[in-house]
DNA sequence: GTGAAAGCGCTAACAG
DNA sequence: CTGTTAGCGCTTTCAC
C-alpha cells in the first residue's frame, strides 16, 4: 500500500485489483456484481486479489455510476426517549445485513426541522424511514415523492406503514384491571395529534367504554416525568381508577407524584405504562406494554428494500401486555 | 420538473442550472464553491436558477470529484445510555452547521464490532469521532491511520482527544461530603478498563485519600440499575459513607437497593451520581455531576474539521458538581 | 466469458 | 471573470 501526504493510506481502486488479477476493470467489477456471468475461477482470482490489496468499493463512485445509493435514512423525533434507541439499533443491524449503511437523524420533535432533514438526505439515500414523524401528511407526501419512504407509527394514505400498536395490549390491561375492580380509566399523555399518543388514548377510551367505566383524559404540556408528576400532584384523584400512561416515563412521574401524596398502587390506584424500555425499574414493578420495535425495524427495512413498494401496505406489530405489580 | 417511471421526480443537475442561468457548468459550480471568483451578479443569477429548479448537489458526484466526503461518522457504544443522545444530537447539529451529515453507528459495547463499523465507514467519511470507544489503542491507531479521527473519552497517543472529565466535580463532591462528615468513600462501577469508568474511580479514590478516609470499590458485572441494586442489597454496608456511582443509573439502583433495606440518604449514607441526564428524578433529588457533552461535541467536530489536526491535542471539558439532596 | 469505451454529476486545472 | 477539457472510481452497454 502506498501512502499520500499526511501519512494516510491511499485508496485501492478496482483498477488495481483488476491489474493484479490480470483481468480488465469490467471483469473485476463483474466479479462482485454479476459473479454468475463469470467463470468461477475468475471470480475467485479477482476476489483473492481484492482481499490481498484490501480493496473496498468507493461508495460514492458506485452510487454515482449506478444511480443508487447504498445508504438508508432514519429520522426519529428524539434519541433521548428510550423507545427509539432499540429501534435505531435494529434498523442499523438490518440495513447493514443488506449492505446498506444508515443515516440517523434526530428532529427533536420539530416538524419543520424534520422535513428539512428529510429533504436534505432524500437525494442521497436509497430509502427513508420516518419513525413517529411530526410532519403533516402533506409534508410526508412531498418527501415520499422524492424517495422511497416507510412510515413507522404514522398514517399517510399511499405511503407504506409499520404500526407498533399498543391497542390490544391496552385493552388487555384494562380488562385485567376491570376484573380486579376499577372505578374508571384515566389516560395521561400530551394532547398532541401524534400517532403514538392518539392511538393509546383512543385505546384507553374505547376499552373504558367497553367495560362501562368512566373515562377521562389528563393533558400534559409535554409527556415528561416532571410534567406528569406535576399534574398528578394537584389533580383531583379518583380512587381505584386505572391510569393509562403514554409511556413508562410518564407512568414513572405519576407513580412518584401520587406516591408523594401517599397513594400506592395497586392499593389506591392502578397504572399501566408503555414501551418497556426504561433503564430503571419502579417499585412496585410497573405493569407495561411491551412493544417489539426490533421487529418493526426489520419489517420496515424489508419493505423499503423489497419489491412490493408498488402497493403500499400497512403492517401492524402488536404489543403485548406485561403485567407487573401495579395493576 | 420532469418525472421518471414510478412517479419519482428526476434529479436536476448543475448542467441544468448552468443552462437556465446562461453560463457554463464550471461557472455554475463556482457560484457555490468559490463565489469570490465570480461577479456578484453572476453568482446571484446562478443561485436564482438553482433555486427555481430546486437544484441540490449530488453528494456522491461531489465526493467523487473532490475526493472529500461531506459526511462525518460517529461511533457510540450504546444509544440507550442517556449519556449519549445529547452528545449525538449536538454532534449532528454542529456537523450540519458546517455542511456535513452524520453517520451514527452504535457498537453495543463490542470492541470488534466497533472496529468493524469504523473500518466500514472510514473510507466514506471526512472524519470519524469515536465516543467512549471500546477498541484497544492499537485498534484505534489502525483506524486513525485511515481517516482523521477524534476520540472522546479515551486516550491514545497521537490521536486528538476530547475528555469529558468528572474528576474535579467528584473531588468537589467528596469535599462537600467530607465537610459534612463521611466515614469513607465507595466507588461503584464496573471493573472494565474503560476511560469513563477508570477516570471516575481514580477520582473517587484519590479524593478519599486526600481527605484521609477509607476507600473501597464495588464491582458490578455491568453498570446497570439491576446490577447496582443487586449488589447493594447484599453487601456489607458502612454507615455515613459517600457512594460515588459510575453514573445516574447505577446511583439509582443503589438508592433503590439501599432504600429497600431502610437506608435513606443523606441520613444513613451519601451518594453521588454522574451524567445528569436521566429522564427520571430520584427522591431525594440525586446529587450528580453535570457533563457538558454538547460542548464536547462542538469541540470534537471543530477539531475534526479544523486545520490543527497536525498536532494532536487533548482538550478537557470539566464537569461540574451539582449538589442535590443526597450529599 | 471477457475487454474496450462511454458516462454517472461534479470540480479543478488550464486557457483565454 | 468565464468557458473548455479532463477525470474522480465504478458500472455497463456493446463488441468480440
Amino acid at each position: 500500500m502506498t501512502h499520500a501526504k499526511g501519512g494516510r493510506s491511499v485508496a485501492v481502486t478496482i483498477a488495481d485489483v483488476a491489474r493484479t488479477a490480470g483481468v480488465s476493470a469490467s471483469t473485476a467489477s463483474r466479479a462482485f456484481n454479476h459473479p454468475q456471468r463469470l467463470r468461477a475461477e475468475t471470480v475467485a482470482r479477482v476476489k483473492a486479489a481484492a482481499e490481498d490489496l484490501g480493496f473496498r468499493h468507493n461508495r460514492h463512485a458506485k452510487a454515482l455510476s449506478t444511480g443508487r445509493s447504498s445508504a438508508l435514512g432514519l429520522i426519529v423525533p428524539d434519541l433521548s426517549n428510550p423507545f427509539f434507541p432499540p429501534l435505531v439499533h435494529a434498523t442499523q443491524l438490518n440495513a447493514e445485513e443488506q449492505g446498506y449503511s444508515l443515516y440517523i437523524l434526530s428532529s427533536e420533535h420539530n416538524a419543520n426541522r424534520e422535513q428539512q432533514l428529510a429533504r436534505l438526505v432524500s437525494h442521497d439515500v436509497a430509502g427513508l424511514i420516518l419513525a413517529s414523524p411530526r410532519m403533516s401528511a402533506a409534508q410526508v407526501r412531498v418527501i415520499a415523492r422524492d424517495v422511497p419512504t416507510i412510515l413507522i407509527n404514522a398514517q399517510v394514505k399511499g405511503v407504506p406503514t409499520v404500526l407498533v400498536s399498543a391497542d390490544g395490549a391496552i385493552a388487555d390491561a384494562v380488562e385485567d384491571g376491570a376484573a380486579k375492580g376499577i372505578s374508571g380509566v384515566t389516560y395521561i399523555g400530551s394532547d398532541e395529534r401524534w400517532w403514538p399518543n392518539t392511538e393509546r388514548e383512543e385505546s384507553a377510551r374505547s376499552a373504558a367504554e367497553r367495560h362501562g367505566v368512566p373515562y377521562r383524559r389528563l393533558s400534559l404540556p409535554e409527556p415528561t416525568y416532571d410534567a406528569a408528576r406535576e399534574v398528578v400532584s394537584t389533580v383531583e384523584t379518583r380512587s381505584h381508577e386505572l391510569v393509562v400512561a403514554f409511556d413508562d416515563i410518564v407512568a414513572h412521574g405519576v407513580l412518584d407524584g401520587l406516591g408523594a401524596r401517599g397513594y400506592r398502587p395497586p392499593r389506591d390506584f392502578r397504572i399501566l405504562g408503555c414501551d418497556d424500555a426504561l433503564p430503571i425499574n419502579t417499585n412496585p414493578a410497573l405493569s407495561t406494554v411491551h412493544l417489539d420495535t426490533r421487529m418493526a425495524a426489520r419489517i420496515a427495512v424489508d419493505m423499503l428494500l423489497g419489491e412490493g413498494a408498488d402497493e403500499p401496505q400497512t403492517v401492524v406489530v402488536s404489543g403485548t401486555y406485561r403485567p407487573g405489580a401495579t395493576i
